[in-house]
RNA sequence: GGGGUCGUAGCUCAAUUGGUCAGAGCGCCGCCCUGUCACGGCGGAGGCUGCGGGUUCGAGUCCCGUCGACCUCGCCA
C-alpha cells in the first residue's frame, strides 16, 4: 500500500539507524560520566552463558549475562537483582562503593526490564548461599549494565505459581510463557517430539508432510473450511487428520510413515481439546495390529524412560471393547482403581421399585451398580452433591443404598432400601459383592445411558474419595471394537472408528448379514483413563471398502464424489497396511502433569475457540469477502 | 444447545438477613535502609462492584436480561 498522495515529493532523508541498545538515561551527574563508565554499549551478542548455568566453576571469571529483572531488593546501599532467563535465576549484586554508575542504574530497574550486565562471579560469603537457586552458591558483582528495554508492571506476576485468571494470562500469553512451569512444559514438548523423531528414524520411518488445504470429509467432526478464490463457490477443508493421505503413501510404497502433524476439528472444546491440535500420525505396510502395537509400546517405553525416568514394561494389557463397556462403562477405562460395574438386572427385576422396573421394560434396559467399599460413611452432603451432579449429566436421580449389618444379618439402609426384602437384599449382595459398610450406587436405564452414568460415577467417586493411586501409569490396549454403531433416529449405521477400518477376517461375512455384530481390527491405547490414541488395520480391498461404504449409506455416486480417489488407488496393488495416531498434546499434558491442554500449547484458544491475545477470529474487509464470492448471513440476535 | 461455578482495586479475594461496606493481602509509587533472596521500616495513590434494566426509602447483595471465563453433558468417524 502506498502512503504517498502526491508523487512529486523530494526523496525522504534516510531514517536514522536505530541504536543497537535502548539508550540508558542516567541522572545528570552520572550521565556526564557516561563516556567514562559506559564507553560503548555492552555486546549482548557475546553472552557468556545462561543465568542458572553460572556455577562455582565461574568464580573469579568475568561474565556477560542477559535476561529479565525478576526481583529487586534495594537496601539503599547494596542492591540485589535476580536476573532470569529460560534456565532460571542468578543473583546480581550492585555495590555503590565499587560501581557507583551501575548502582545508580540498578535503582531504576523494575520488574521485567530486559538488561545486559557485565561483572565478575564471586562465591557467596559463608552462610549466605541460597539453596533454592541452582546458581545459589555464587553471585555476580556487576560493573556495567545496559537497560536493553523497559517494561510496565505486568498485570500479573511472573512467578512459578500464580492464580491469575486464565483469560488474562492468555491475553498476555508472551508474559505467561516467561514463567518457569510454562517454559518447562514447552521444553518438555520439544524433547518429546525430538525423541519421537529419533525413535522412528531408528525404526526406518520417514516423516512426510501432507496437505492442510484438502477435501472436506462427509462424516466425523465438523470441518474448518477455507474458500477457494480461484474456483468460486468451492471450499477446502483443513484436515481432521491426514488419514487418507497416509494410506495413499502406503500405496506409494513408502512402507513406514510418520508425521507430527496439526489437525483441525471444529467441535466444542474441553479441558483436553483445542480446535487445532497435534497428532503423532503413523502408518505401516504389511502389518497386523500386533506390529503397530509393538512399535507404539517401544516408543512409549522409551519416552517414559527418557522424559520421566520411569520404567514401563511392554506388552501392555489388552482388553476387549465389550469387557471395557461392561465393567467400566466406557471404552477408555482407568484401571488404577477398581469400582467395577456389576449388572444386577436379574435381582432388580424382582424389586418393587418402579425406576428399576420401568428401565427394564425398555429395549436394552438394564440395572447396574458400582460398589463403593466403605462408602456407607459418606455424608448426606456428599451424597446429595453426587445426586445433583448426576442429574446434571442427564440422569433422573441416583438410587442408592448403604449396606449395614443388623443382628448378624446384612441389611440395606437409606435411599431405596425399602424396596428390598431380605431375599432380594441377599441376592443383591451376591450380585454386587456388597459387604457391610459399603455403598451401592445404581443406574437404571437403557444400556448406553447406564454406561454413561456409571462411568462418570466411577471416576467422580474415585476422585472425591481419593481412590486413585499416585505415580501409576496404567497403559492399556482396548481392542475388538465393533465396526458400526446403529443409530435408531435415522435408521442407519455409523462407523465407530472410521470408514476405512478393516473388519476382523472372521467377521467379514457378517457385513452381508448383521454388520452391527462385526468387530474391527481397531485398537485404542489408553493411559489412566485417557485415550492417548487409536488406530486400525485398514481395508486394502476395493470390494470390502465399497461394501463398508454401502453399509454407511453411501451410494456409489457419493462414494465416487467423496472417495473416488481412494477407490481408484485401491485398484493399483495396495499393500495391506495399518497405523495409529496419538494425541501429542495429551501426551505432553500427562508427562508434564498439566491440568489443562492449554498449558502445553504455546498460544491456545479459549473454550469458545477465541484467542484473547490476537482477538482472532475477527471480521474481514468486504473486499476480502468479495474476492472469495462470499456473502455473510449472520442472523440478528432475537430481541426480548 | 443443556447443566454447574464464577465476574468487586493492577492481581487474588472479603463485605452477616438488602442498611458507614468500598475493605484486606500482595503488587505499584515516594522516602529511609550495605547481605538480601517472600528483604525490612514509614507514608501514599488506586474502584462505573462485567454490562443493561427492574424491585426498594436504600442494591456489590434480590429479580430479569446480556456479555465473558472455566468445568461438564451433547458433540468430537
Amino acid at each position: 500500500m502506498s502512503c504517498c498522495a502526491s508523487g512529486d515529493k523530494p526523496p525522504r532523508p534516510p531514517k536514522p539507524v536505530p541504536p543497537l541498545y535502548f539508550p540508558t538515561r542516567l541522572p545528570a551527574e552520572v550521565q556526564s560520566r557516561t563516556p567514562e563508565n559506559f564507553p560503548v554499549p555492552l555486546p549482548y551478542n557475546q553472552r557468556t552463558t545462561y543465568c542458572a548455568e553460572v556455577g562455582a566453576d565461574y568464580v573469579g571469571k568475568s561474565v556477560l549475562l542477559c535476561g529479565w529483572v525478576h526481583n529487586r531488593r534495594d537496601h539503599g546501599g547494596m542492591v540485589f537483582i535476580d536476573l532470569r532467563d529460560r534456565t532460571g535465576l542468578v543473583q546480581l549484586k550492585f555495590n555503590p562503593e565499587t560501581d557507583p554508575g551501575a548502582h545508580t542504574i540498578a535503582g531504576r530497574l523494575r520488574s521485567e526490564f530486559c538488561i545486559c550486565v557485565r561483572g565478575h562471579v564471586a562465591a557467596r560469603p559463608e552462610g549466605l548461599a541460597n539453596p533454592n537457586l541452582k546458581s545459589g552458591m555464587i553471585e555476580v558483582n556487576v560493573h556495567e549494565i545496559d537497560i536493553l528495554s523497559e517494561s510496565p508492571t505486568p498485570r500479573f506476576p511472573i512467578e512459578e505459581n500464580i492464580d491469575a485468571n486464565e483469560e488474562l494470562r492468555l491475553e498476555y500469553r508472551y508474559l505467561d510463557l516467561r514463567r518457569t512451569p510454562m517454559q518447562k512444559a514447552l521444553i518438555t514438548r520439544h524433547r518429546i517430539a525430538k525423541e519421537i523423531r529419533d525413535y522412528f528414524d531408528d525404526h526406518g520411518f520417514y516423516e512426510i508432510e501432507t496437505p492442510f488445504l484438502t477435501k472436506s470429509t462427509p462424516e466425523g467432526a465438523r470441518d474448518f473450511l477455507v474458500p477457494s478464490r480461484v474456483i468460486p463457490g468451492t471450499f477446502f477443508a483443513l484436515p481432521q487428520s491426514p488419514q487418507l493421505f497416509k494410506q495413499l503413501l502406503m500405496m506409494s510404497g513408502f512402507d513406514r510413515y510418520i508425521q507430527i502433524v496439526r489437525c483441525f476439528r471444529d467441535e466444542d472444546l474441553r479441558a483436553d481439546r483445542q480446535p487445532e491440535f497435534t497428532q503423532l500420525d503413523l502408518e505401516m505396510s504389511f502389518v497386523q495390529a500386533i506390529d503397530v502395537q509393538n512399535i507404539i509400546e517401544g516408543l512409549i517405553a522409551r519416552l517414559m524412560k527418557k522424559i520421566l525416568g520411569v520404567e514401563v514394561k511392554p506388552p501392555f494389557p489388552r482388553m476387549s471393547y465389550d469387557q471395557a463397556m461392561a465393567e467400566y462403562g466406557i471404552d477408555r477405562p482407568d484401571t488404577r482403581y477398581d469400582l467395577r460395574i456389576r449388572d444386577v438386572s436379574a435381582v432388580a427385576k424382582r424389586c418393587e421399585f418402579n425406576v428399576f422396573l420401568d428401565a427394564l421394560a425398555k429395549p436394552d434396559g438394564c440395572v447396574r451398580c458400582i460398589r463403593v467399599p466403605g462408602g456407607a460413611e459418606m455424608t448426606r452432603k456428599e451424597i446429595d452433591t453426587l445426586t445433583e451432579d448426576m442429574k446434571g449429566i442427564g440422569a433422573g436421580g441416583l438410587p442408592l443404598v448403604k449396606v449395614a449389618q443388623e443382628n448378624g444379618a446384612v441389611v440395606f439402609q437409606t435411599g431405596i432400601a425399602k424396596f428390598f426384602n431380605p431375599q432380594t437384599t441377599a441376592e443383591m449382595c451376591a450380585a454386587s459383592g456388597a459387604q457391610p459398610g459399603d455403598l451401592l450406587l445404581f443406574a437404571a436405564d437403557r444400556v448406553a445411558n447406564v454406561c454413561k452414568y456409571l462411568s462418570w460415577l466411577r471416576e467422580t467417586v474415585a476422585k472425591r474419595r481419593n481412590l486413585i493411586p499416585a505415580n501409576q501409569w496404567n497403559f492399556l490396549w482396548v481392542q475388538d471394537f465393533p465396526m458400526f454403531e446403529y443409530n435408531e433416529e435415522d435408521g442407519r449405521h455409523y462407523a465407530v472408528h472410521h470408514p476405512f477400518t478393516a473388519p476382523r477376517d472372521e467377521d467379514l461375512h457378517l457385513l452381508d448379514t448383521t454388520p452391527a455384530k462385526a468387530k474391527a481390527k481397531a485398537y485404542d491405547i489408553v493411559l489412566n483413563g485417557i485415550e492417548l490414541g487409536g488406530g486400525s488395520i485398514r481395508i486394502h480391498r476395493t470390494e470390502v471398502q465399497q461394501q463398508v461404504f454401502k453399509i454407511l449409506h453411501l451410494t456409489p455416486e457419493e462414494q465416487t464424489a467423496k472417495f473416488g480417489f481412494l477407490l481408484e488407488a485401491l485398484r493399483y496393488g495396495p499393500p495391506p497396511h495399518g497405523g495409529i495416531a496419538l494425541g501429542l498434546d495429551r501426551m505432553v499434558m500427562l508427562f508434564t502433569g498439566a491440568a489443562s491442554i492449554r498449558d502445553v500449547f504455546s498460544f491456545p484458544k479459549t473454550a469458545r475457540a477465541y484467542c484473547p491475545m490476537t482477538q482472532a477470529p475477527s471480521p474481514v474487509a468486504q473486499a476480502q469477502l468479495d474476492e472469495l464470492y462470499l456473502r455473510l448471513n449472520v442472523p440478528a440476535k432475537p430481541a426480548k
